[in-house]
DNA sequence: TATGAATGAGGCTTCATTCAT
DNA sequence: AATGAATGAAGCCTCATTCAT
C-alpha cells in the first residue's frame, strides 16, 4: 500500500566513517576557524561536506564531539615531528638557512594559523588543548633552538642572546605568524621576511 | 509572588547616556573578550552593569551596535599617539631601552591583548575595524622605528637588517604578544624577556 | 550639591489637557489606522503630536484607553447629524443631487475612512462601539431613506425598488467608499461617480 | 548550547511539505483573520495544526513569509475565473438573475470577506498584493459588466447609467459586501438583498 | 504636565538535537 | 549511513508601562 501521506527523504551517497570522517573534520576546521565555535553552524558544516544536518550525527554525538576530534586530528598530526636534520659542521648562513626554513614549515603553515584562530576564541572551554598545543609548539621549536644553543657552545660563544634567550630565534616568524592570523593572507609587514629573519639570524650568530 | 518584608523594589537608578554608555561599553567588553561575540549574551551585558536586558536599547539599537561602538571607543583611544621623545645623543642601549618600554607600553597593554583575542574571531565581521587597528598599531610602531632607522643612519650604519628590516625591532614583543593572547597572563616565552629583547637590540644596533 | 550623575529630563512645552487630548487623538486616529491598534505603537502616537512617550501617559491610562477615547469623540460627532433640508416641491433631479451630496458628506468623508479602517480589524476588540456605529450611520443615512420615500409615496409610486429597499438608495456610495478603504485616495470605480448616482437614481426615482 | 542528556521531544507526525504547507496556510489564515496579522502569534499558528512553534520555520522562513504565501495562494485560487455562461436570448429578468447571482458567488465568498478583512489593516505592508487583487477582482466583474453591455447595445439602449457607468451592476452587492466585512454574518442591510438587486438592475435594464 | 531611561513580559527567530523513514 | 521535518530551549528584540527627575 502507498503511504503518501507521510514523508520519504531522499537517499544519497553513502560513505563509510573512515571516508566521511575526514570531511566533516576539514568541513568543520574551516567553520569554526571563520566564524568560531558558537557561530558555526551544523547547517554549516553538513552543507560544506555534501551532507545533511542530521547525517552528521552517525558520526558525531554533537558540536562539542566535532570539536574535540578536530583538535585531537589537528594537534596529532605526526609529520610535525619530523624535521631534517642539519649536516654537520654548516656554516652560519647555511645554520640560519635550515633555522628559518623549518620554522617556517612548522609554523607558517595554514593548518597553524587555522588552529591559532580557533584556540584563541575557545581558549577557555579546552584548557588542556591548548596545552597541548603549547607542548606540541614548544618541543617543536624547542628542537630548533637546541641545534643553536649547540652550535654557540661549539663555537664558544655562550655569551650572546640567542644563547641566552633561545626563544629570540623564533620571533621574527611569530611576528609574521600573528599577523597573518589577523589580517589573513593579504599582506606581511615584509614581503622579504625570510631573508630578513635570516639576515638576523646571521648578525646574532656572527 | 511576593509577600515577605525581604521585599525589595527593583532599584532604577537613572543615568544619562554619558554616565550609562560607558558602562554598557565596559561590560560589554568584558563579555565579548570572555566568551566571544556571539555567545555573549545581552542579559549579560545588561546584568554586569545593573542594567535590564531591556534597557540596553534605550541606548545601543542592537548587539551589534555595542560591538561596533565597543570598537570605536577602543580604537579612537588619542593616548595610544602620546610617546615621549627620546633624549638626543643618547647611548645605544639608552636607545634599547627606550624602544622596548616604548612598544611594551603600546603592544602588552591588557586592552591590546583583548581586542586582539576580540578581533580575531570577527574579523569577517567588521574588516573596516581591523583595518583601522592595522593603521592604528602600524602608525604607532612606525614612530619606534623611525627613531631606530634615524639613529641608524647618523653612526653610518646603513647596511644592518635592522636599517633594511625595521619591524624585526617590534618581533620579540610581538612574540611575547601572541603568547599572552593565546596562553594568557601565566607565561611568557622567558620571563626575563624585557632583558632579551633590550639585549637582542644592543646586538643588533652595535 | 550639585548632581550631575543623576539624569535631568528636558521640559518642553506644557498644554492643558483640553489642547493636548485633541491632538493625541488626532495622531492615535492617523496611527490606529495606518497600522492597525496592535501595531500602532506609542512612541509613534508621541512623536507625531510632539510629546514623548511617557507624555501620552499623563492624559490617558493606557493605549487602550486612547482606543477608546477616539471611538467615542468619533462617534459622538454631533455634526454628523446636521443636515441642510431639501427645499419643498424640488424636481427628480434636484432630489437625486441633494440625495448624494448629503450621502457624500456623511459616507465619504475622511474621517468615515479612517473610521472604517479602524474598526474592521478591531471588531471584535469592540463590538459595542461597532454596533454604535452601526446605528450612528443608519439613524443618518435613514433620514435620506425617509426623504425619497416621502417623495415617492407623495408621487403615488409605492411599487418602486427604491421604495421597497430603500438601502439601494447608499449603495453607489458604499460602493465607492470600500473602494476608497481598501485601494487609497488613488481611484475610484468611475471619476465621475457622483454623476453616475445621481443619474442612477433619478432612473430609479422616475 | 543545549547538553542535557534528559531532553526527550515529543514525538509527532512527519508529514512532506506538500501536506503540511496547506495546513500552516489554513492556520494563518484562521488566526491573521481573527486577530490580524502583527497581533497572531506564530505559537497559536503552530498550535492550530498540530505543529511546534519552530518547526513552522522548516517550511516558511518568517511569519511574513506564511502571510505572502497565504495571499498568493488566495488569489491564485483558479476557481474565481470560472463563470458559466448566459443563454444567448435570455430575458431582461433572467439576465439580472444570472448577474446577481455570479456576482454573489465572486464577491459574498467567506473567503473574500476573509481576505478583506486581513488586507485593509495590512494593505500599505504588501501594496502589490492589494493591486493584485484589485485586478483580480477587476477583471473578474468586467465579465459581468461585459455581458450588461452586449445586452443594452444590443436592444439599442445606449444611453442608460448602466451603459455609461457599469459599475453600477455591482455597487448593491458591494454595498452588502462591506456590511457583513465590518458587521459580520449577523445582518445585511435587507434579508432580501438579492430581490432587492434583482430589482434594480431589472428597473434600470429596462 | 513632561521627559526619557528603565523594566519585564512576550513575541519572533535560531539552532543543536532527535527520530521516523 | 543518510534525510529532513520536528522539537524545544534559549537568545535577540519590541514595546506598553512605570517612575525618578
Amino acid at each position: 500500500m502507498i503511504q503518501n501521506d507521510t514523508y520519504r527523504p531522499k537517499r544519497r551517497l553513502r560513505l563509510a566513517p573512515a571516508q566521511r570522517v575526514p570531511q566533516i573534520l576539514d568541513a568543520a576546521l574551516q567553520e569554526f576557524s571563520r566564524r568560531g565555535f558558537t557561530a558555526a553552524r551544523m547547517d554549516d558544516i553538513a552543507q560544506r561536506c555534501g551532507l545533511s544536518k542530521g547525517g552528521l550525527y552517525a558520526h558525531f554525538d554533537s558540536k562539542d564531539a566535532i570539536f574535540k576530534a578536530l583538535l585531537d586530528r589537528t594537534l596529532n598530526r605526526t609529520d610535525w615531528a619530523q624535521m631534517p636534520q642539519l649536516a654537520a659542521g654548516a656554516g652560519t648562513r647555511a645554520l640560519a638557512e635550515w633555522t628559518v626554513d623549518r620554522l617556517h614549515a612548522a609554523l607558517l603553515a595554514p593548518d597553524v594559523i587555522t588552529l591559532l584562530r580557533l584556540l584563541i576564541p575557545e581558549r577557555e572551554r579546552v584548557p588542556m588543548r591548548v596545552d597541548e598545543w603549547k607542548k606540541l609548539t614548544h618541543g617543536h621549536t624547542q628542537q630548533v633552538m637546541q641545534v643553536i644553543q649547540k652550535n654557540l657552545e661549539a663555537s664558544g660563544r655562550k655569551d650572546t642572546v640567542l644563547a641566552r634567550h633561545p626563544w629570540l630565534v623564533l620571533s621574527p616568524i611569530v611576528h609574521v605568524l600573528l599577523w597573518h592570523t589577523v589580517f589573513g593572507e593579504g599582506g606581511e609587514p615584509d614581503p622579504h621576511y625570510r631573508q630578513a629573519h635570516i639576515d638576523m639570524l646571521c648578525e646574532l650568530l656572527a
